[in-house]
This record gives C-alpha cells, sequence and structure tokens, in this order.
DNA sequence: GTAACTTATTAAATATATTATAAAGATGGT
DNA sequence: ACCATCTTTATAATATATTTAATAAGTTAC
C-alpha cells in the first residue's frame, strides 16, 4: 500500500472513532500538513468515502468545514465470547448496531467442534442481517485465554491443530479476521471510545469470574511479549491454601471475584446472616452473583459487607499495579459493575492502606461507562484498529461507473 | 532544530551506542532510505562529526564502507548517586573513561547543601581533567527518589524551594543536565549497551538496599504518567508486621533486600549458625552484604541459605512481574550481583511455584554483564538519549577556519 | 566462471511542508 | 448597527524533503 493510501487509511480510522472531525483536526491526528491533509481527504470524498457534514460551530475564528464516514459504506462483525456463550453483533461505521446481536450457547472448554458452530452461527447471522458480505470489512473476536494476537492462538481454548483461528475463520468466513484476549478488547473500547480516551496510562480492570487486565501504556495498548500480559488474576498475592482454577494456590482471583463474592454469600446464608438475599435452589453463578449485587445497591448491609472484602482484596492487587506502572486512570468494569460505585470505598481504601501516598495522589478511579455491549463495541474497534487494506470505494465506484 | 539536523542528530546516536555502523545499517535505525542516509553522512563527514572506519567484512555482497563517531570530538560528564556517596566520571563518545572517576561523600537525607556540593565536585572534576567546557555536551545523573524527569524534580531529596534539580545545575555548571531514577539509568545502560539491547520487553532488576526495577516496554524505558513506574521495592506482598523504610508494612523490601540479608547473617552468627562469615564490631551494612555474598560463593551453607530465602522472596515479587507484563527477559544487577548465579536457582523456583507455565516458559533471565560502572555508563547514555541540540562540528569549524 | 547477493551512486519522480494570502467569524467598543 | 482587531480556517504557489528506479561495483559460494 502506498504512503497515500495509508495516510487515507489512518483518516478513516480517525472518523471512526471520532465521528466528525475538522480538516485541522485531521491534519493533527495524522501529523501531517493542513494543505496535505485536505488533499487526501478530497480524494476520500471524490471516491465517496467520506462526506461532508457541514460547518461546525466557531471557536473564535471562521467555522471549519467538517467530515465524516458514510455510515452505510461498511459494516463490521463482532463478536464477544466468554466460557459459555458467544455473542454475535454487527456494526456501521457509526458504531451502530445494525441488527440487534445474537446471543448463542458456545461452550469453550472441551468443545472441538467450537469453531465450527462460531463460524456457522457468524455465517448465518450474516445471512439474515440482509448485509452484503463484500460490504463487511472484518470480524473482531474477544475471547478468554491466553492469546497470540498475531499467531492467531488461543492456547487455552479452541485449539486447532496444525492451523489456527485467524486462518481457519478467514477460510470459513471469507471475512479478514482479528482476535485479543477480551480484557484487551474491553480495554480498546474504553481507550478508543470509552473513560481513557485521550489518555496515556490507564489499566482497565475486568471484575468477573476472575478479575482481568488491559494495559493501555503511553497510549496503546501492552500485550507483553507473547501476548500474554494482563494476567492480574494470577498473581500470586495471598497466604492462603486456596486453589484456584489455575492449578496454584493463593491467587487474587481466590480471593477477590465474583466466584468468591457467590461463595461468600452462601456460606454467610447457611450461616444464618441475616439479608434480603435470596437463592434459589441450583442457582447458576451468574444470577447468584446478581442477587448479591442487587441486595447490595439496595443497602443490604450482609450484602455490602461481601463486596467490601471482595473489592479490598482487588484494591490490593491494584496498589502492586499502581506501584509499578504509575498509572493516571484505573477503569472497572466487566459484571461487577452491578455493584456500580459500592467497589469505590473498599477499593480506595486498600489503596490508601497499601500505596505509596505520592504514587496513589494522581491516580484517578473511575466505572466505566460503555456498558454491557463494552465487549462488542470493543470488537468492532479491533477491526477498525488493525485493518490495513479495504477497498473503501468499491461500492459507489461501481454505482457510478 | 531542522528536519535533516533531527536526522543529523539520529545518526550520531545511533554510532555513539553502536560504535561503528554501515551506510545501509544507518539506513534502517533512522529509517531513511539509502541515498538519503548517504547524504547525511557525507554532510556529517564534511562537518568533521563522524570518519571513515574503513570497510568491514562482506556478508555475501559488496563489503560496506563504516562509519564511527570521533571520540575526542565531545565529551560527557556522569553522574551516579546513592544515599551516601556520588560518583562522577567523564566519557568520550566511545564510551571510554577520560579519567578515572572520583567518588565524593554526599549524603542525600536532609542535607540542604547536597546540590552545591555536587556542582562544586562537578565543576573542579572538569577542571581537573583538563578537557574543555566547551566540549562536554552535557551532564547525566542517576539518583535514587521519585524523580519527575521532565520537570527535573526530585520528590525525596534535593528539593529546591521555587527551582528544580536541573535548572539549578545548569545554571551552576553551565551544562544541560539530565537526572532520572538509577534504577531507570540502570535499565538504559541495559538496553543501550546491555543484555536487553535490542530486546523489546525486559525487566531489569537492581538488587540493593530496596529492590529497583526499570521497566523496559517495546523497545523503550517506561517510567510511568509521572515518572513513578517500577516502584517494585514496595509492592504490598507479605503480611508481615514489619515497618518498611517507606511507613508502609509488608513491603518486598522487608523480606527481600540486602539489608534482609545483613539483618539475618547477624541473627544466624548471634544464634550460633557455623558459618565462615565473620562480621567486625560496628561493620556497616555494605561490608556486611559483601562478606555473605563472598561466603556464598565459597560455598558456606549458611550463607547461600540466606541467599536463597532472600532470592525466593524477589522471585515471588518477579513472578506478579510476570504475570501483568509477560516480559521475555529478566536482568539481574545491583550491589547484589557479587552473589552472581546464586541468585539464579532461588528465583527461578520461586517462578516456577508462583508462575502459570505458559508465562514463565518464554520469560528468561540473565545476570548483568555490564559490571560496576553501570551507573556512570547510563548516565553518560541519558545524555545521549536526551540531547536535542549540541554544536558537533564547532571544534573542527574553528581549526578548520 | 557465474549466479546470487550486498553495497554505493545518480538522476528522476514523488511526497510533503512552508509561506503568503484570502475568507469567515468572534469580540468588544462606539 | 457598524467598525477595528484578533482568531481560526482554507487554498494556492512555491520550496524542500524523500523515495524509487536504474545502474554500477565489489564479494561470496558453488
Amino acid at each position: 500500500m502506498s504512503k497515500e493510501e495509508l495516510y487515507k487509511q489512518n483518516i478513516i480510522k480517525q472518523l471512526y472513532f471520532e465521528r466528525v472531525l475538522s480538516a485541522t483536526d485531521l491534519s493533527s491526528l495524522i501529523k501531517k500538513s493542513i494543505p496535505y491533509t485536505t488533499r487526501l481527504i478530497n480524494a476520500l470524498l471524490d471516491e465517496d468515502v467520506i462526506t461532508d457534514n457541514g460547518l461546525a460551530d466557531s471557536s473564535g475564528g471562521r467555522k471549519p468545514q467538517t467530515y465524516s464516514l458514510i455510515p452505510g459504506l461498511k459494516y463490521i462483525i463482532a463478536v464477544a465470547m466468554d466460557q459459555f456463550n458467544t455473542q454475535v453483533g454487527l456494526y456501521d461505521l457509526h458504531q451502530q448496531e445494525v441488527c440487534p446481536p445474537k446471543n448463542i450457547e458456545l461452550p469453550l472448554a472441551n468443545n472441538t467442534d467450537a469453531l465450527i458452530t462460531l463460524s456457522n452461527a457468524v455465517n448465518d447471522f450474516i445471512s439474515n442481517s440482509g448485509i452484503n458480505k463484500s460490504q463487511i470489512i472484518g470480524m473482531g473476536i474477544g475471547m478468554p485465554g491466553f492469546i497470540n494476537t498475531k499467531k492467531g492462538i488461543n492456547y487455552s481454548f479452541l485449539h486447532i491443530p496444525k492451523s489456527n483461528i485467524i486462518s481457519y475463520l478467514k477460510k470459513s468466513t471469507q471475512l479478514p479476521t482479528f482476535i485479543a484476549n477480551d480484557s484487551s478488547v474491553f480495554a480498546l473500547a474504553e481507550l478508543r471510545l470509552g473513560a481513557a480516551k485521550n489518555k496515556k496510562n490507564v489499566m482497565v480492570v475486568n471484575i468477573g469470574w476472575g478479575i482481568g487486565l488491559g494495559l493501555i501504556l503511553k497510549g496503546q495498548l501492552y500485550n507483553g511479549e507473547n501476548g500474554f500480559a494482563g494476567e492480574f488474576s494470577h498473581i500470586p498475592l495471598f497466604d492462603n491454601r486456596r486453589i484456584c482454577s489455575c492449578g496454584k494456590m493463593g491467587c487474587l482471583e481466590t480471593e477477590g471475584s465474583l466466584n468468591v463474592m457467590v461463595t461468600k454469600a452462601r456460606q454467610g446464608i447457611q450461616e444464618g446472616q441475616s439479608t434480603i438475599i435470596k437463592f434459589n435452589e441450583g442457582e447458576d453463578n451468574l444470577s447468584a452473583a446478581s442477587a448479591v449485587m442487587h441486595a447490595a445497591s439496595k443497602g443490604d448491609r450482609f450484602a455490602i459487607s461481601i463486596i467490601y472484602e471482595i473489592g479490598y482484596n482487588i484494591g490490593r492487587g491494584l496498589s502492586i499495579l499502581i506501584h509499578l506502572m504509575n498509572p493516571q486512570l484505573i477503569v472497572l468494569g466487566g459484571l461487577g459493575i452491578k455493584a456500580g460505585h459500592l467497589w469505590l470505598a473498599p477499593i480506595q481504601q486498600a489503596i490508601n492502606e497499601h500505596c505509596i501516598p505520592i504514587l496513589s495522589e494522581d491516580t484517578s478511579m473511575k466505572l466505566t461507562t460503555i456498558g454491557e455491549q463494552a465487549g462488542l463495541i470493543g470488537a468492532a474497534a479491533l477491526v477498525m484498529d488493525n485493518i490495513e487494506s479495504t477497498n473503501w470505494s468499491s461500492i459507489h465506484t461501481l454505482s457510478n461507473s
């Protein structure tokens, strides 16, 4: 690809994440001069890839002409997987849902058919959407596990003998495919569209059955040497003898996660704690955790105390992170976000107790604002973040010729 | 500075760290085409900043013409401080000592005169060296404490009301000055000239009275939002009740550092352990620690067991680091390096016990090879890493005209 | 001796920035 | 309402920066 095409691609990327930008904005974002940027913009206008978006308000001078992507020009398939379920969504270039996302049951553990199921589901989903496959620029997938993004290998699930996930899905769906760890995808969503936007050093914490972590360093996602960075859940932090899901003992996960929340709640109820939490027989962990968090939001003291304990332990882990990375912001999200601001006090308390003040003073903490679709939105962002070559103008060129 | 001058500066930087390079090497290092790079090289030759270094061996084609810096063209002042002593050295552009480094006693704690003492010492040192100040391109300083590199502030020591260290020293020594945390400087030395050279993700561990850490991520030094990243010594890792030097409890430093080594040795001897370690009355910590490490190298089982315990605890901390950063290499250095390979086994053991295998498998561990001058060499590298504008050709221009 | 390869040089073409100027609007005063 | 002045934005002409392509030259390995 020529340099000029690369810059155009960069402009498209910027417009995807910012939606509306002026020539001056774009010039500083792609770090090229205004006249040169203008030339690139005009080329993109000619190719019918972007559109004139009218004049924006003045900030003390001539009103800037603004530009944006044509939303229906191309689409993106976003896939958010967890160990049991997978969501598939379709988004346009304004990050809007084109049709309602689809949920499929897809257990990952010991499931040799998982990829077949996935690619069938994606192909069906596209067919039902009515969108032509040629208009889809790619598929982004966030999934749990140890993932080598470049090689397309998940060392925990979805193993394919003599091949890899990316090659397989490219072949079976005919779509450029990008995969990443679910916590990285979540962090990417925060970096491009959420609380970490335009921030440099941010820790994005995914409170779920484990504690996921996406590291944003110097304004970029950090993946580590093999893509395994951010294994926060399994740092050896406690001297307990609890066996963790990873096989080791004393991991953060054994004292701070939604699993622990459910366990503590069950235990407390059995011991006769007075609480409004009610578990049905055989209730699954997801609804149990939701019940605890719901009770806590209603003011249930027992539930709040459980969240306090777990939050405090997560905060202990975050103290280590603050010492090592000196971040400006910590963003909390994931399933646990249902308990909202109740996390803030115990985590902050732990940080106060375990951090050197000069370090913790300049680190702020926020709850995610992206909401439940974070996984899908991040997966779509993953495509735009990595896409290198797409024939952006094909459709309009065809209709024009 | 014009773009072209910037590129020339970059060429000088590359030649400083690599000593001898061909046009092709430089072209790929500065990421400009070969013809353009050649033009820049010729300009530098004309200005008598670099010199033709003859032909290098062929690797299957025409022998490359190589170039190098003229070592005596410019010099660098390097300063390595610890809490009690400060070393000052003078280096040429081939990283060679111009005269023996000087040691001065300079306690940092509660010493309002420290900066005056330092600048006097530096000025004296330069006078005695016989090098003209105009030939010195700058001064690099590594020092303990919480340091904001850009603002020139050390929040732990050397506080100056209404000014900062850089401004003060620039004024009193007339030299462009750069400061950084001692562990960062050590990591820089490893990155540019040592075991981390051309590596991407490396943890450089400084085993001393605390455990310092310099993080190299994506091939660059990582400093965090305010320059405080890498506070490994004070991560809350132990459930002990030992008060740390930072005021908190349970820091890594309280169970893994040379201070702990000395304490354990003293305790053991008092309890009648059989060992060849002998402490004189009132022996200071530095020689005591050296004695323990010396005994261990001789095979003293008690000394070795102490190193094992401390190494194991450091390894526990490193396990966390590996989970979070997924580095390809860990480099061990600092005062503790006197015990050499004896650290490797206990640290590796802790990593084996506390790391998920897939993470630890691809992380190797090495001892530093830079030696005792690491602090000074790194401080000199700090100058070359950051210098932006120097009149490189002045002297020769004068002699030519 | 020759194929394959690395390195060096030159001319030509392309990429990109700077400067000057114009246009459009904001602000504050009368 | 009208004007003077300061900003920001847009565009055209010009100058500079940088790469590409073609070619030549020097080496190695078979």
